[in-house]
DNA sequence: AGTTTTGTTCAAAAAAAATTGAACAAAATG
DNA sequence: CATTTTGTTCAATTTTTTTTGAACAAAACT
């Protein structure tokens, strides 16, 4: 970045500018990245996921991580990390530019692919888990002498029935959103 | 609880023996809280939410709040918060028991109540706010000149297309697990 | 009235999660 | 092949969230 020096920039401007003029994010692009910053939050992921897929989502051209680190001035490590945490959900892909060595990364902006990956990568493997336990549960409760027996292997079974139709409702929701994966 | 000495009781057990044989927990309850609090986890609420309502759940009777204090060894802080949580959110409720001035709970074990507490608890205070802001957005760009300002607009309907379709969508969650409450 | 029981609140402590940044590896460049 | 660019990893730090526990209030007892 700094192999050729930069001297002629004669710091009219403040001091502390370190951004360049293209690093500058729009008002409505900072709008909109706010906005996905709260979004995921109810989905239980870092500020920095929604920052990354928020500031991606809302630029017209694909971007390198190093260009991402200077707009939203976060840690390289953190650009890093996140952009492989949102490969990995399907919601961001890397996109091919030639004349730069770069990887660049669009946001994957249909909302079905967005549902599927996320159901894939972070629900049904917490509802896998919990159906194994369940079913140890169910061993467990049938071997049970105690006096409250009855009582727990009607509250597993309903435990049973909750996965049951969350299954269904997921098939349901893929269904509404437009096929495209199994879930 | 130490009104009464208990100097009869000759420490045949470890010293550390605090609880008595009631708090103890059986197995198959142990399982079963441990079940709740990686399940309350995905919803990202904390720890000691799932227990208590884990708890709850697999009790045949209604517990006041000293009882789950000793039965989870946690504090009287966290099972009052975590207590008043639940009851706002409709997945537990007081339940009278003659000839105890305290208050005592039990699980509100309904997968559609719980499903409706949730979503009007957590999820739609969010979307709403979510609402408010993409109108404010949808009025920058509408005022906008740059040269993105196409693309921007393209991109803000999209998000708006999201909302339109995560509201029906809860609304025929609502629908498949039975028609209790209005989203 | 005074005392005990029951439950809440909230500042402080602890625990958990996210972020940083420096060291590293791999690939491209000259 | 030495250098630069690009990207990853992970221990240390920072930030955020959760939990604790002591002080307090309110109600119920004696």
């Amino acid at each position: 970045m700094s192999s050729t020096p930069k001297a002629q920039v004669q710091d009219t401007e403040q001091l502390s500018q370190k951004l360049t003029d293209s690093d500058q994010l729009e008002p409505i692009q900072r709008e909109v990245i706010a906005l996905f910053v709260n979004g995921v939050r109810v989905l239980g992921l870092p500020k920095s996921i929604g920052e990354i897929y928020g500031l991606l989502f809302i630029s017209p051209v694909p971007l390198a991580l190093d260009v991402i680190v200077s707009k939203l001035e976060i840690s390289k490590g953190s650009v890093s990390q996140g952009l492989r945490f949102l490969r990995n959900l399907g919601a961001v892909k890397p996109v091919y530019v030639s004349g730069d060595r770069r990887d660049h990364f669009t946001a994957v902006a249909e909302l079905k692919k967005l549902a599927n990956g996320f159901i894939k990568g972070e629900l049904n493997p917490n509802l896998e888990s919990a159906a194994i336990r369940l079913d140890e549960l169910k061993a467990m409760a049938e071997n049970d002498t105690s006096p409250n027996s009855d009582f727990f292997q009607e509250r597993i079974r309903r435990i049973g029935n909750w996965r049951r139709r969350g299954g269904m409702l997921l098939k349901i929701v893929n269904r509404f959103l437009g096929r495209t994966t199994r879930v």
